[in-house]
DNA sequence: CATAATATGCTCAAACTGAGCATTACGAGG
DNA sequence: CCTCGTAATGCTCAGTTTGAGCATATTATG
């Protein structure tokens, strides 16, 4: 295979798919989906829209994430579609966009095929964006960890996953005889359940947000799963006979998008100042801290974040200090854009405090 | 906007898009492309197929990464169209793959519309495979540093850096003042320079490949700008009267994909095991370490590598030994599989090392 | 003025890193 | 058999980074 030889007349096969007819049954429909996410009291918020066909009101029925069609005759790039409707649609400002990854399951919690029988896929995006007061008439913020209330450590272990999520995912590795063979490549049960779920011993990781969505998923825990009529998915209830549910789910394969923008944000977190996005122009460390910590889900010991911040040189004082709810009045920061042309990765790459305090 | 009440009739018009009229003439085709890389003598290679419509099997004319359309009739999901057409044109068996980004750019170094008319969107795919002997006819393995030639800095710093790409990003540079709004929210032209390429005392950052892709062909630099017509790209001239080419070019965006993967591979190394995918069942720890070495671009410091994979757990000792060229014979190991199901995120992450010594 | 509540400063041991020196085990050549 | 060349493998060490906890500073309040 030194030399690209060819000998056959069929040398340019492999492109031939492209080239040669049967392309437009082929076409597709991209849908543009966006995880727009921003910090406000302490508790990370995502931005929901009513479920497509949804006229009425209800609350319920915010369990959308914004989309929108790419148009290829209007936008040059994904990038470009995504933030003119979103700008159109919300009123916006986003601070950072970034591509998450390309849906394009049928029949696994995807929109199949939209109402003129156009196959869609779909492109997920994060986004982030400062708080902001304007009223939104057709769109909501929502806690991200109503979708996914096991991912919030910042005050204790989430009950939910000791609970019911342990439990039932056990049962569910104990079935393992009709695991499929796809499924054991990927690992025991029992070792992705530890792994995902920090279980005997194991470590936390905050970042593996998909990984469990994931395994819940597959497990036919959650109500996508049910929806979308997996195979070991059944409803299951508790002792009072109320239907468990694992977060509250969404349309499509929306809370999927949103795990994987959970999964990289938090990731990113670390190697990037993406935090900063979402701060005011001016703010304590102590305020910062907390919002790192709200998208986290995690704790962090409080010296060493100022230290990490202050000697990585992610901000500069202003001089000025805040009076704010008793003690010490803290000083105020801002964001140092410089230290993106001086070091190659400045992030926050903090672990976790072990110890509870904050003090 | 505490409660998500809808005041309007038009309450659910963000979905609207997508449930209205006028969708099919937003039909895209879907082509899934795939930077398939091996490493063989030390060196990364990516596979190559003939460019689209040629049916002169002249070497230059191999400068296509392989693809294929992504059928939603045919495929549940977009990672199994690709391992489905790969598998079936080049007979090959992937053992890692992953998305790494959706193309849509229009008029930018991307494939604009295909033969019937229809506008394309790419995938890109990054997939690992391990060297193997059967000859293929109408695909060709191509060392992927002929594509970047400065990204090869194992053994030296390539002068292709100090020759010739930085004085042109210099004199573009120096051209400051056609710098768009939207390059100027970027950062400056020159500190971009200085992080991508490790000038003026900063680190080599190995991972910025696609970075500095981008910033030569925004420089107008590479020959797909010109090809796409950039607004600063003009052909250069060495003293001789020959040319400038930057490495050797691809066709479409592939190139740019290419560089992409080459990011993600180095990036994920340090925390993923992806190395043996790559490595045949039993190896010499040096052989792992040229392995990554070639990946990288960079020499590692042997016997801290070694400390590394051995603590890491990453490999166990088969108790054979091998007796190669002159020295003392090697102990032959083997990747553990377990690690995966012990430690959160296995990689290697290694630094490079400063010394040039292998000793 | 004492107390509560934070912000901010500082210290320290343990773990990790980056480098270099030392030792071991073969094959080839005298 | 002994010596040399060549790698592989072992080990040490200083400098840095991390994870935690103690101590001090600065307000508001009663």
């Amino acid at each position: 295979m030194r030399k690209p030889v060819g000998k056959k007349a069929k040398a340019a096969a492999p492109n031939d798919g492209m080239a040669n007819g049967g392309m437009t049954d082929k076409a597709v429909v991209i849908g543009l989906n966006a995880a727009i996410v921003t910090v406000s009291d302490d508790q990370p918020k995502i931005l929901v829209v009513p479920r497509t066909g949804t006229n009425i009101a209800a609350p319920e029925s915010w369990d959308a994430l914004p989309f929108g069609p790419f148009d290829p005759l209007h936008h040059r790039t994904l990038d470009l579609g995504l933030r003119d409707w979103v700008q159109e649609q919300t009123h916006l400002a986003l601070g950072y966009v970034e591509q998450l990854y390309t849906f394009g399951d049928r029949g696994r919690n995807a929109m199949e095929v939209n109402e003129e029988g156009a196959h869609v896929v779909s492109v997920g995006y994060l986004a982030l964006t400062r708080t902001h007061d304007g009223e939104q008439e057709d769109a909501a913020w929502r806690d991200w960890y109503q979708f996914f209330p096991w991912e919030d450590w910042r005050d204790h272990k989430p009950p939910i996953i000791d609970q019911t999520i342990a439990p039932l995912l056990r049962e569910w590795a104990a079935a393992q005889a009709e695991a499929s063979a796809e499924e054991l490549t990927r690992g025991k049960r029992r070792d992705r359940i530890r792994l995902c779920f920090g279980l005997d011993g194991v470590q936390w990781d905050d970042e593996k947000v998909l990984e469990r969505y994931e395994l819940l998923y597959g497990a036919g825990l959650l109500r996508e799963a049910l929806r979308d009529g997996r195979q070991n998915a059944r409803a299951r209830y508790d002792a009072e006979g109320r239907e468990i549910t694992l977060g509250l789910p969404m349309q499509f394969d929306h809370r999927r998008i949103l795990a994987t923008a959970m999964s990289r944000l938090r990731a990113k977190l670390k190697y990037r100042p993406v935090a900063f996005e979402l701060m005011p122009p001016v703010f304590t460390l102590y305020e910062l801290q907390k919002t790192v910590e709200a998208l986290l889900g995690l704790h962090v010991h409080k010296q060493n974040f100022r230290r990490l911040v202050e000697k990585g040189g992610l901000v500069e004082r202003t001089g000025k200090v805040t009076t704010r709810t008793g003690g010490r009045p803290a000083e105020q920061f801002r964001f140092r854009r410089e230290v993106l042309n001086e070091r190659p990765a400045p992030g926050l790459r903090l672990a976790p405090s072990k110890s509870r305090a904050t003090s």
